[in-house]
DNA sequence: TTGACTTCCCAAAACGTTTTGGAGATCTAA
DNA sequence: TTAGATCTCCAAAACGTTTTGGGAAGTCAA
């Protein structure tokens, strides 16, 4: 609506003073600093943001990639700490946009015109995999990224992730603990870096219970994986006596495969997921999970951008969060 | 990286012909413009969207705003609705943003900031309240807009739907048709346009059927007001038959109320809810809902939008999308 | 009084596109 | 042959900012 040029000329001062008065730098008297700022306030005064962004020779925005394919995009709270993301990134002036792809092949045609045609500074990488060839594109162009998860290649960029290596091992500890001699694990597909770290996590308990049993079965991290896995498991000639589940939407998928089989989760068969989702605390029985032990994850994803974007080097923004057991009903004692 | 002016150098033409050859003016030579297309191909040249926006003096975006508070977003395949609108406004070359909000007083100042900045050149208004302000403030200012919900005011302007009360009219004359008495309904804040026009539609089926009970309870959509809700219901002195509950999540803190009181829901007490979320297959028993009967509510949200961009009047733009019955085990007969 | 320093301001040049208003050829019709 | 049409192309002016490189007063020290 109003511009430099207008409010210049309505103070009868020059674009540049304006432009400089609005920007704090200290070749400006402070009272002139007072009448502009006073003017661009009652004129409702905003700069342009693609004439600055050309200006400036940046988009002033950061992109986030979501596959639109698979149907369902990871746990439901995601979209809040996407929210919790860009607020704390308009803080500092920068737009969150929403660059969706279509499956994983075009995920890095959308990469490669995002990033040719500038329209984004910096990016966030969600969905991570072990091997993920998003980073190795990214660090090749230079530009700024924060992946939320961790890659096989963590230790050269920022991310954030929690601890999920440590919840499943204090989970399969805890039900070791507790006498349960063979501990299954639902696991999610393993290219995936968070099912990768949580399965090692359970690994990492048998190895120190001496467990001999490796009992586990791989699915897609849905209820629908969920139970088709708890089905294959329960068919075995020994059947576990817990199930460690990488999500709590399998978690639930499996709960409803045990009672279909007149099981009661936490009596015969303990099941405990992760993510501690909404509905966990509802379902029947109420279920055993854990969760980040962070409640700003978002707001921790943007500032490593911001500061990875005024110019602070990835290594040094690397984040794990604990993970905390959320204990219910269905982790319950095998003896 | 590579601009007009670079191209026009190595191709020996100025930036006008090779900008209009890209374009497709009728002015420019055909050899000349299949010269000029194979350099851009070649130098691998994407116009720069900053100086794009600045000439045309649009933004060729759309923002999204989410508030950020309440915890929990809307149903969890919200976010892929998004995903879906954003791949087909990219297929015009339109960005996604998402615009996170302060909670609802904070919003109409995004608002502001988004529209006097020319941020966006439309928006998606999502999560409707029957008596939306922000619906007088874009039409105030002119600003194209598509709501993902009805408004008191619709009849004004761009929106697409559910057809909700048809839903739950259907759902409770079933109900009704198959023996039961005392239909409640857990309701929504009603300030919300979807959960009012469930309510109406449980209304309607209601006064069809003679029935002279009122019972209802209104709660937050998630599982805890359910739960809360169903409570409160099984208290009364003549408790109800059957619950229908004005989305999934409210079903199923109500299935988790019930089960702790004793009843099966589906044999003493009817549940249905509303969405069809992908673990309502799997609660116990499994949940009978019911879906907008439309697989690519986003991508005809990004339709609309373009429409509306193009000129097109907001008034012949409105969808409702018919709404089906997904039974499952819970909407058990009364007699 | 003079020279050096401050303090406060500004003109003009970008940034990379789109669009306006032609201009020079070439062709067509009389 | 000439007047118009028709084809191709282009120079230059925006769009609204930020930033560079000063310049004119005023101040201070000698």
């Amino acid at each position: 609506m109003s511009n430099l040029k207008l409010l210049a000329r309505s103070l009868g001062l020059s674009i540049t003073t304006v432009s400089r008065a609005l920007d704090g730098y200290s070749d400006v008297a402070p009272a002139t600093r007072e009448r502009v700022q006073a003017a661009a306030q009652a004129m409702n005064y905003r700069p342009n943001p693609a004439a600055r962004s050309l200006r400036r020779r940046r988009a002033e925005a950061v992109a986030v990639t979501l596959p639109t394919e698979p149907g369902r995009f990871g746990p439901p709270i995601f979209l809040n700490m996407l929210a919790a993301c860009g607020q704390r990134l308009a803080e500092d002036g920068l737009d969150l946009m929403l660059l969706p792809t279509a499956g994983r092949a075009g995920e890095m045609d959308t990469y490669r015109r995002l990033l040719d045609g500038r329209r984004a500074d910096a990016v966030i990488v969600v969905r991570t995999r072990l091997d993920d060839e998003r980073v190795g594109f990214l660090k090749e162009r230079g530009i700024p990224f924060v992946t939320h998860g961790r890659t096989a290649r963590s230790e050269e960029h920022a991310f954030i992730d929690g601890d999920g290596e440590a919840g499943f091992r204090d989970a399969a500890r805890q039900l070791a603990a507790s006498g349960h001699q063979r501990i299954a694990h639902i696991a999610a597909p393993q290219d995936l870096t968070f099912a990768h770290l949580r399965r090692k996590g359970w690994l990492a308990a048998l190895d120190e219970a001496g467990s001999p049993d490796r009992l586990e079965y791989t699915a897609q991290p849905t209820e629908a994986g969920g139970y088709e896995a708890t089905q294959w498991l329960l068919r075995q000639d020994t059947p576990p006596t817990a199930l460690l589940c990488a999500t709590d939407s399998m978690a639930i998928g499996a709960l409803s495969a045990l009672k279909e089989r007149g099981f009661t989760a936490g009596r015969e068969i303990a099941v405990i997921g992760h993510d501690n989702l909404p509905s966990a605390a509802f379902t029947d029985p109420p279920l055993s999970s854990m969760e980040i032990a962070a409640p700003d994850v978002g707001r921790q994803l943007a500032e490593m951008l911001i500061a990875r974007l005024g110019g602070r080097d990835g290594r040094e923004l690397q984040t794990i969060l604990p993970v905390r057991q959320v204990p219910r009903a269905t982790h319950g004692p095998a003896n």
